[in-house]
DNA sequence: CCTCGCTATGTTAAAAAATAACATATTTTA
DNA sequence: TAAAATATGTTATTTTTTAACATAGCGAGG
């Protein structure tokens, strides 16, 4: 990237946008050329493209996309939820659908307490009647949340009423499982500290274990999934006295 | 905002972004029907329009603006902790000029450890070198910082050799000041645990106590502001064995 | 029950912006 | 230094957006 490129991308994000005529003459070199530069900013997702010119590009925050299954656990979640007024305190961990649960409940701007390790999820809930409090601890390399010690420190002190929490992989014998190391001791303590714990995960995950358990399956109160899991699993689940609720796809 | 616009905002969060021509043909109006629903929700700032379509409007979280004359201060700031290279902890406090300064680190990319209370300054740093870490705490109403007691007893814990932040307020023979009681207490912690204390704020914010001072001269090390400061204030810092590091404006 | 005024939507023509293709200049590299 | 690669400018074409006007639906008041 040369140097115009450069400091293009610093207008960008110092004026929150820029237009293209403008900055053709702020640099003297033809319009084309800025909208090439914008297209490459934009390739390297440093900047957007809009109508007549370029805003800044915002990370992960607000525009992690979620897909149309995980949209269909949270509006069965949100459903099931809605039949809970008496839940005040609420536990969102970090992940797609949980994030899609609370897009769904930014909606409605409920008077809840939600605690989150999730910056993403925080985000969605700014400037809702939701009092959001986000645990400390240190943002992960990869996707906007915190984990390691002191989210974990952080967490000790709280006590909510319900968790809903995502999962990397599930067994309806063993129980649920996660990816990365840092966030299972995470969410071993979440669990610990919630009454009730609800599962949103897509029936994909299912058979399929990754690395660290975090929970067993009598730990689990409820499980929203979508129409894909199979009979078996369903009925080893059920046996375990899990509720299993099923989205119905969109 | 009708249903179908209602719905629009919806899709157009779910999928990230949506096109115009299949939007229409997905609830059955004209093009321009489309249109209008996405100028209007850009309107309520609900989504951005762009080329074809429209995307989800980043929150405050990377969008917020800064001016030319914090970048010139927070470039200021930068050519000097460039002479630094001892430090390796830093603690940014929110604010407009902290985040200018946060961005022009992201470029260099150092391997520092951050603490912060600012989302939208541990997002700049998100996937740089910097090890980012967060203070927990409450998501205040109007900005995404992070306070209250958590955020308090975090910090406690920790020590770093720099701290850098604004204030909305500041008078040469009283301090620095800020409007916000509990972000204050916060603040009071921050210069605390600090082993050097650098105010970057606008010459502006001087002549202008406002509500609850933070620091007091002597617990401050050297303040950075733009050309603006008067030589009387200059002079009363001096005496009181502050630095003044004066930004050429841009 | 009608008509006025309002709003939402559709249609079309004009304007603006983006793209593609090609020409020219500039830099790299062998 | 010449050839190749890269960067920029110019123009024509296509696409997208805007603006202006036409039409349809709907409710309020007569």
């Amino acid at each position: 990237m040369n140097l115009r490129q450069q400091e293009l991308k610093n207008r960008i994000d110092a004026f929150g946008h820029i237009e293209i005529a403008d900055e053709a003459q702020f640099f003297a070199v033809s319009e084309m050329t800025i909208r090439r530069d914008i297209v490459l900013l934009e390739k390297n997702g440093l900047a957007v493209q809009v109508k007549g010119g370029a805003i800044p590009k915002a990370k992960i925050c607000e525009s992690m996309s979620s897909s149309p299954a995980k949209n269909a656990i949270a509006a069965a979640m949100l459903q099931l939820f809605e039949q809970m007024p008496e839940v005040k305190t609420l536990m969102l961990s970090a992940g797609g659908t949980t994030l899609a649960f609370a897009r769904l409940l930014a909606q409605r701007s409920l008077p809840l307490t939600v605690l989150t390790n999730s910056i993403p999820i925080a985000s969605a809930l700014f400037q809702t009647r939701c009092k959001v409090i986000l645990t400390g601890g240190e943002l992960r390399a990869n996707s906007m949340d915190l984990v390691g010690p002191a989210a974990e420190k952080y967490l000790a002190d709280y006590h909510v009423d319900l968790l809903f929490t995502g999962c990397d992989g599930a067994d309806s014998q063993e129980g649920f499982y996660t990816s990365d190391l840092n966030l299972a001791s995470y969410e071993k303590l979440s669990v610990k500290i919630s009454d009730r714990v609800f599962i949103l995960t897509e029936s994909a995950k299912f058979r399929s274990k990754s690395m660290v358990r975090f929970a067993e399956l009598d730990e689990i109160d409820t499980l929203v999934t979508d129409s894909g899991l199979k009979a078996i699993d369903r009925e080893m689940l059920s046996r375990q006295n899990i509720r299993i609720i099923t989205a119905k796809s969109q």
